[in-house]
DNA sequence: ATGGTTGTGCGACAA
């Protein structure tokens, strides 16, 4: 089974770059974030006739959006809001077989790292303090896939400078070490970080601003896909699609996928 | 270099 989570940066912008990563990657679910599009916007039909007959989608006008979109029976797996904000950061589905898949846009936090200065990294971290809690309720014998853009590169080769961007929202020690509370919650599995090792960099976003793509690859990895500790001896490959960010009008970031053998 | 670019949706904000 391949997962497949990019942010796709409006959805109805992007509908045939979307068919084109669908055809390159076959996704058995593919997961988005930042639809851009209230429901009755949604391109429904498009996307239908793109292959995927099935669709949970959690939009609203402009701002955010999810989505996960599939060709198998899946129902509602406990979709719900986030700090008490009906903003649509999440969508989550039940694939069968007592397996979860759960797809998150996490804040992206604004400019200034500080929760008394900055409202947007307050919400940031109170969306990892909600997430970590709820991931701890997880059964640790469950089947559980989480995606999404995270908005925080953690290790050090997730980024183009360590160094330079210690100060950088996405890559702050309090929000590394935020995420990985999270991750711990559960014994979450890095499944991408699973397969390519930690020493190789690796990004999945790079910025619109300067011209950081293709020539410096001043990149970033904020997109992820997480297993429960029982489904990461089944995770088979993994990795990140960067030509899809070299294609015209791409999105900031590049799709990410998973294979894993359930 | 306190910039730069893209998206929604038509002014300002978010990323």
């Amino acid at each position: 089974m391949r997962i497949v989570s990019w942010n796709i940066n409006s959805v109805r912008l992007r509908i045939d770059t979307l068919k084109k990563v669908a055809d390159a990657l076959q996704p058995d679910f593919m997961c988005l974030q930042e639809t851009k599009a209230q429901d009755s916007d949604f391109p429904t039909d498009a996307i239908t006739e793109a292959g995927f007959t099935r669709q949970l989608v959690r939009g609203m006008k402009g701002y955010n959006g999810v989505a996960i979109l599939s060709n198998a029976a899946m129902s509602d797996g406990g979709s719900r809001d986030w700090c008490a904000r009906e903003d649509c950061r999440h969508v989550a589905a039940d694939i069968g077989d007592k397996t979860f898949l759960h797809n998150f846009y996490v804040p992206a936090g604004g400019d200034e790292p500080d929760p008394k200065i900055n409202e947007k990294f307050a919400h940031k971290m109170d969306f990892l303090s909600e997430a970590t809690d709820w991931s701890a309720k997880l059964p640790k014998k469950g089947r559980h896939i989480m995606v999404g853009d995270l908005n925080i590169a953690p290790h050090e080769n997730d980024v183009w400078s360590h160094k330079q961007l210690l100060k950088v929202v996405s890559h702050t020690p309090v929000e590394i070490d935020a995420l990985e509370a999270w991750r711990a919650a559960h014994g979450w599995v890095d499944a991408i970080r699973a397969i390519v090792p930690e020493d190789e960099k690796l990004y999945s976003w790079w910025s619109y601003r300067n011209r950081s793509w293709p020539g410096s690859d001043k990149g970033r990895r904020l997109d992820h896909i997480w297993v429960s500790p029982a489904l990461a001896p089944k995770v088979t490959d993994a990795g990140v699609y960067r030509d899809a960010r070299g294609w015209e009008k791409p999105s900031d970031h590049a799709p990410i996928w998973a294979d894993i053998d359930i």
